[in-house]
DNA sequence: CCCGTTGTTGCACGTTTCTGCATGTACGGT
DNA sequence: ACCGTACATGCAGAAACGTGCAACAACGGG
């Protein structure tokens, strides 16, 4: 066993299983924790590794921003979340809008399944770090502050190189004649851009948006395959969603 | 179960639950409650959690900006990025590399400072969103989870489109021979990137950093405007370094 | 081919750090 | 005011650590 060969085990362990005990490594490949640890050392001193007590752990933990786990959705948007997640398959591809809600649906993705989620949402990127079978997919451009999402035309370009089986878009409005609404035009035509390089696009929308109307009109119900709601599923609107052709999924 | 892995099993619990509650946890991990308790003591002391009977709670946003602030950068990164924010003028525009130097030259900005930010980097983005003054513009491609950045050939590729003033580069290793190394190619090829797009380009580098070289060149000196340290000016290495013609800034 | 140099590996040692238990104290609910 | 629970502190065993040392292999020059 060469002494590389042996740094780049450990460099596979770390990436594989997230943290390297000094004593496994040894047991296992039949050498001396000493020698563990001196290449355990060397690889921190590259900042390759994180050195900890027992072992070492990769080097990500320290530039997560605690303070993006803090705000936590209500009830709603939580089960509206947990459904959508549930629409993501293992090694397919989603495409996440911004917003509280999409926030809510990385938060709820099982930490090992292994998809691709695209996104032009830096929160939810950092979100995702911690996912360790998620590949995030970031789309940069211009972030908004008020919306904390990439848009404009960087963004929108950025998203022409990327496609994907789902897309999980957030709105403010939910109206069956106005179809599905938001109250920046910008943050619109992203939406719209995004929708256009999925297969089926769902649309996360919380009790509170249904039956209102913003002023800038996203998709026509015809782009949508389906709606991700907690309202109850005998209100009139809903009824009348669904009589347009859109499936309607309604969470607890 | 290593140490340092459990302090983050707690952080990962407070984020998701909103709450620790020392019993339970023991009982979970098959740990004693003392451990618990020294663990949240300790994570309390750092700022990171709220100790309360029986338990712990999540501190309120403000206080663990305010915490991480203090205790994520330890004085020498947070002198550095004090003297690098210093650095950006009004109306310019500043090429931000990831990392946890970098991030604190994000926190250290003042709120109000008209100026272009632009990073791989989501963690700093994020970070950015409170600062009314600040101008984000974020570079795309896939994130890479040890790391938390953006680069790749979609990230190298958004690079070619902008340009600035100023590039503040993290590296690992800063060598009067060796040049700039860090421990990633990919990472490297972005940097070069990163440099390439700004007229001057000054390094972030925190004492530990000086006279340690890593396997992968990111830039040699020619290209280097300067370097930011909190080591000593009479260091040797450091004094080889200047006598390369490379400005050298002292912070604290 | 030989020998000195260099770098690596494992072992032994003393030191530091961690962990669980015991004790006595402080807190909170009833 | 009482009692159970959580707490801080001290302690001892265990584990991990750093360092120095010796054995060993790889390499290059003579």
């Amino acid at each position: 066993m060469l002494a590389a060969e042996r740094r780049d085990h450990l460099l596979g362990l770390l990436a594989r299983d997230g943290k390297v005990v000094a004593k496994d490594v040894a047991a296992d490949l039949g050498i001396s924790e000493d020698s563990v640890r001196r290449d355990l050392r060397d690889l921190a001193a590259e900042g390759l590794v994180q050195r900890v007590y027992g072992g070492a752990l990769p080097v990500s933990p320290a530039v997560v921003d605690y303070a993006t786990r803090q705000s936590v959705a209500p009830d709603g948007k939580r089960a509206v979340a947990s459904v959508a997640a549930g629409l993501v398959r293992p090694g397919g591809a989603v495409i996440l809008d911004g917003g509280t809600t999409a926030l809510a649906v990385a938060r709820a993705l099982p930490p090992d399944l292994g998809c691709t989620v695209i996104t032009h949402s830096p929160t939810i990127a950092v979100a995702l770090l911690d996912h360790p079978g998620a590949e995030i997919f970031l789309l940069g451009g211009r972030v908004f502050k008020h919306s904390a999402v990439a848009y404009g035309a960087a963004a929108v370009e950025a998203a022409q190189n990327v496609s994907a089986d789902l897309c999980l878009l957030g709105v403010t409005g939910v109206h069956p004649e106005a179809g599905l609404t938001t109250g920046d035009a910008e943050e619109a035509a992203m939406k719209r851009a995004l929708s256009a390089r999925a297969a089926e696009t769902y649309v996360l929308a919380s009790s509170e948006k249904i039956g209102t109307a913003s002023r800038f009109r996203v998709l026509p119900w015809e782009r949508v395959t389906g709606v991700i709601t907690d309202a109850d599923p005998h209100d009139a609107v809903v009824r009348q969603v669904q009589e347009l052709g859109v499936e309607v999924l309604t969470a607890g």
